[in-house]
DNA sequence: AGACGATCTTGACGATGTAAAGATGTCCCG
DNA sequence: CGGGACATCTTTACATCGTCAAGATCGTCT
């Protein structure tokens, strides 16, 4: 594996094309948006618009389709150029799902900023999680995918320890009991599970389409009418 | 697309060997368990063989490695031999989430079936339910993971509805409320999508790992501790 | 000016899923 | 008894993917 024979594909190459290089090429590619813009070349910003092309390719084509070359090809380079930036798939992946997480953090922080009690907060919470992941459903099974994800990543597991430290602030807030640094008391601990569990679990059973059957048996009910009854059930116990 | 050029391979081989054949080769390989055998053959049971040894990549190697090819050797057989049987990979893969499914809703219901209070037989089943994901992650994921598996195959579509029915059943004798066979109420969905998510979203959540800050603020807890007192918050809503 | 390093492209390799065509065994029907 | 029809398995081929190595191109610093 360390030492392979490789085709020595030098000589054959400079017999072939050594001195004549008919252009740069490059340019006439700009599959989406952008009037082609004259190939700026070394393009100045690849890593940013790679994450662009990358985020885009997600939501057209599903996770499925999120490969290193779509997003080369989408950005209009080749199909190599992620590498430099990323050094992998998990790398590309992972900064996009760091991207990701703290969108998410914005949108819970927006939901829970309204003013009413603290369950009210914790519905429009939970409400907004659902939504969020229902509008971008690749972005968020990218998020939880673990395997996919390098979460020794600064920006990664900064954003995720982000959005778990939201999450611990608002069943915080609902407990009316502060939460420590280091420690947690285990009926905190089972709060914050809970919570979590429950609302990540019904989004992806919901995205799965899990929930579908459920919902089959209940007619004119949508999935955010039975998020809110399951959400009543489970606050009258807290 | 259709009408592909196809390098007329024919006249080729047909010069290379075709009175020459030295022997039907295979037997030698069995990489895996079976002494040999002295190659029965056309195999007899390739369909059954091919699911076991697909059990066994899965557990040996997980999701990732769980690949037409790998099932193939791990069998025995030519790589594409698992087509004829399954189709696809997809085939192949909902086939095997299908005795996933089974497996488990007998481990559900043998947990269930402990005599004891509504809720101790619940927190029996929940527990049981992540010791089971626990023990085999990988069947455990690919059993949620719908976009890897085709619920309108028979053997998976019947397998799902079991354990929804057993999911329903053991909310219904719960909730002492007997359960119609097309509707709900909103009550009784919002019950069992609770319990469902609930218990969903932990697995999911342990088995990618989210849960380790939790369980690390902890001292001397465990996953297992974690998910009691979890259901014991719970329940006193229910 | 010229070397150097960062950035991007080209080419290649191994692995995978899938399709087509050949080889091999079974079985049924004359 | 023999021979085709069929199911099963193998071989071959191709497109695509991730990744590596080497070359090309550009900015920059001395």
């Amino acid at each position: 594996m360390s030492t392979r024979p490789r085709a020595t594909p030098t000589a054959a190459k400079a017999a072939s094309k050594s001195t004549i290089k008919p252009a740069p090429k490059r340019a006439g590619k700009q599959p989406a948006g952008k009037p082609a813009e004259d190939a700026p070349y070394h393009h100045g910003a690849l890593r940013d618009a790679l994450l662009a092309a990358a985020e885009r390719v997600l939501e057209r084509d599903g996770l499925e389709g999120l490969t290193l070359r779509a997003v080369a090809r989408e950005a209009g380079v080749s199909h190599a150029a992620p590498t430099h930036h990323f050094g992998d798939l998990t790398g590309l992946v992972s900064e996009l799902a760091a991207i990701g997480f703290r969108r998410f953090n914005a949108e819970l922080a927006a939901a829970g900023s309204i003013d009413g009690t603290a369950s009210e907060k914790a519905m429009a919470r939970a409400a907004r999680y659902v939504a969020c992941a229902r509008a971008h459903p690749g972005m968020y099974q990218l998020m939880f995918r673990g395997e996919r994800l390098d979460m020794t990543r600064p920006a990664l597991h900064e954003a995720s320890e982000a959005a778990f430290a939201g999450l611990a602030g608002a069943v915080a807030a609902r407990l009316q009991t502060p939460i420590a640094r280091e420690t947690l008391t285990l009926e905190q601990a089972a709060e914050i599970a809970r919570a979590w569990s429950m609302i990540h679990g019904f989004t992806t059973l919901l995205l799965d389409g899990r929930l579908t059957d459920i919902l089959h048996r209940l007619p004119g009910v949508d999935a955010e009418t039975l998020l809110g009854a399951m959400l009543k059930s489970a606050m009258r116990g807290a």
